[in-house]
DNA sequence: CGGGATGCTAAACGAACGTTCAGCTCTCGG
DNA sequence: CCGAGAGCTGAACGTTCGTTTAGCATCCCG
């Protein structure tokens, strides 16, 4: 009914569904524990959600939406970095789910990497994106490493942010990793020689 | 006593722990369910590690252990890499540390920035890494792509591998990663320049 | 006005949890 | 021979878990 303002109890459960799991876990995480957060009794969210695993599905499709907010139903892999580099919860949350497998993180990670693939694919008829021989593995490694500083951020941001704003820290490594990725790291190729003798 | 065999009870408490630990979290993993994987009954578990927690830093320390199996203490990050590519459970163990942040994990992970940025300042005095102007926050970065595989293992190895064994498929996603650390990946500076503008 | 959805709660259920405890069976030094 | 200690177990403790049930308001549609 009301969907628009968004401030029913079940979207409250489901916002705080979604920082608790985030931060301890599915399995951490006791429906009491995210009623008392949403202000309603443990017997409401199964109302609404019908078990624990309803409800982490609901969140599960919430964190795709958000993240599919962009151009009809595909993910917008641009926004997404600015969308999760403020929102902490989501991170640790979409982290969680991309290491256990969930069906909705897995969706996510093959639409992103199908899109960097098809977006370097692109880079690369005009010019501005080196050529190579495996570009499923360069598209895959690509998106994880875009990842990382998302799965891992609780150590970068250790290592590089004290307690600094998040925003300065992720700047400072994207600026590097940019970097890397434009003007290479290694001056000459070395390891790669030395990998592929091995291999 | 035996501590050279490594079949004590003891040990193969704390192996199960970190499979399951590993699979399904601390949180999600049951004490029954450790030592029905032991063999041995839940008591003896806490006869041995006091209590759950401790069996946790028990696995931690044992993990840390295992990594600094190199040179006196400290990290060896070329083997690390090795080992947990071959590992799945050692690794799914420590994508979890990483994330939750358990001391063990921090200290590795402190320690193989700490080993990278010595190691890259080497490179740079002998020319063979490029200069740059935050070295901290680029050794942080390149140990997260370092470890981007292995958190988000179970993408990569679900996109790249298939049924494959995993070994095939990391040597892939490495050969990629150090090709576009050699050679970059973009053609042009044009995304460098559009993210200095920006910021 | 009246009755069936809808939103929500308190109380209780059985199961599983981490942990404790008393006691068993070996082994080994005196 | 025997008593102490280490390794180990079955049974039980109290707690917390996910879930169910019965029932209370509220609101909308006839």
């Amino acid at each position: 009914m009301r969907s628009a303002d968004d401030l029913t109890a079940r979207a409250r459960i489901r916002d705080a569904a979604l920082v608790r799991f985030g931060a301890d876990g599915v399995a951490g995480t006791s429906v009491r524990a995210v009623a008392a957060d949403a202000d309603v009794s443990a017997a409401l969210v199964l109302h609404h959600f019908g078990s624990k695993d309803g409800l982490r599905q609901a969140c599960d499709d919430h964190v795709l939406g958000l993240i599919r907010s962009g151009s009809a139903g595909e993910v917008e892999h641009e926004a997404l970095a600015e969308l999760l580099a403020e929102a902490t919860p989501l991170r640790r949350y979409l982290a969680r789910a991309l290491l256990d497998g969930s069906p909705a993180a897995n969706t996510m990670f093959s639409e992103i990497v199908d899109a960097t693939r098809r977006w370097l694919a692109e880079g690369e008829a005009q010019g501005w994106v080196k050529p190579t021989e495996d570009p499923l593995a360069r598209a895959v490694t690509y998106v994880s490493w875009l990842f990382a500083p998302l799965v891992l951020g609780e150590q970068v941001g250790r290592l590089l942010g004290g307690d600094v704003a998040e925003m300065r820290t992720s700047v400072r490594a994207a600026r590097v990793g940019l970097d890397m990725l434009t003007n290479g790291l290694f001056a000459d190729d070395r390891w790669l020689k030395a990998f592929s003798s091995v291999t």
